[in-house]
DNA sequence: ACGACTCTTGACCATTTGATCAAGAATTAA
DNA sequence: TTAATTCTTGATCAAATGGTCAAGAGTCGT
């Protein structure tokens, strides 16, 4: 009879706290240079860790990298579930695209890593995308598809909406510089979310014009 | 009295050839996997050069990334350069988007290039980004920005229309394997023109409801 | 045909980097 | 305290990769 675990089951203090670690330190490393620019060495050094002990958390370099990225994908599907069929439009799609933003500016990183994901053929995630993703983005399209042919909004294409509050929201991180250098300063995170807001809930055709 | 020229000013037959051969392979392999994850080697095969000969032509792995990412960056300026103020408002933004989606889905890899450069914290455009891009941009807000003025159309900030624009159009190119993922079928082109030129202008609200 | 120049390549080098391993240090349950 | 287990690391390896070089092949104007 063993004294501890014959099978692992249970994650020692030490164990969990260096995980821990390694995937903050993974995420922004991972986000910052793309996955085969980030090195193991980069990773250890920003969490203080030697090469070898990281990899004894971790065995390979691609275990850390969908670790980190299976994490921020959770992160990805809540706001979008949240959608209310039964609350007034305007507002929930309002909602989404404010928690969308918030997430934006509170962690580029992940939109920077998932990006950088996509951007390169989604080779870890695919499953994900013809998965949980589509089947959510299918439901919430119906869902959306009520509200206009209950005429509570304009006749817009749901799939193509919800991708445009992606791109336009995950633009402010992943094209973060670009958007830096272009309004010479680190844009206000109030002002992009009334801005976005009603951009994309306005138009910018005046309606009402006789 | 040198036979040639003493400083070499004028291409090779050779030369042009070979060159054109090379940025066109190192567009698709740095637009398919990043600069760090692209190798000289990959490049050379694709466009069947031995390594050594192509960087006869390209001294550095980093002058063939250079190269051709600046043959992408004139593409990027010209359809917003030709926003036009004295006519239409409507027709000239829906002129631009339709411009900028017909770049989408006619050179999505150079979509992705410039994509990844940004994402990575534009290290070979950021004084492209503080120069020519945020002049541009500058320029047209305040063309915008008189059409507000004018009551032409909406008062949106121009800015972020811009890179809602921006964002939306390329968003096809360099998140189309999540696009393609979710619809479950690669996206019509003159649909998501019209999808997308409806959403940005018309919005989403119902505006004449009483 | 000839000589000067351009083009091409096999062999090679130095560095980077993901990964291993054996041995020692620290931790933990009894 | 003790012994089993977990944690840590210096040294090291093999593969990948950017880049060099000398020598030969091809091209071109005359």
């Amino acid at each position: 009879m063993p004294k501890r675990q014959a099978t692992k089951v249970q994650k020692t203090r030490i164990q969990s706290h260096n995980e821990a670690l390694i995937l903050d330190a993974a995420l922004e490393v991972f986000s910052a240079y793309g996955y085969r620019g980030a090195t193991v060495d980069q990773i250890a050094t920003k969490c203080g860790l030697s090469k070898p002990n990281l990899l004894y958390y971790f065995k390979r370099k691609e275990d850390i990298y969908t670790a980190v990225l299976e994490r921020t994908l959770a992160l990805w599907l809540a706001p979008l579930q949240a959608l209310d069929p039964d609350k007034d439009p305007i507002d929930e799609l309002t909602r989404y695209i404010s928690a969308k933003l918030d997430l934006t500016f509170a962690r580029p990183e992940a939109s920077k890593l998932f990006a950088n994901e996509i951007l390169h053929g989604a080779p870890h995630v695919a499953p994900f995308l013809i998965g949980p993703l589509k089947e959510l983005v299918t439901a919430k399209s119906k869902v959306i598809r009520n509200w206009v042919s209950q005429g509570k909004i304009r006749d817009v294409e749901p799939e193509h909406l919800i991708f445009a509050i992606w791109s336009v929201t995950q633009h402010y991180a992943d094209f973060g510089v670009q958007v830096e250098a272009v309004l010479g300063t680190k844009p206000n995170a109030a002002k992009v979310k009334t801005a976005v807001t009603d951009l994309l809930l306005g138009g910018v055709k005046v309606q009402n014009a006789k």
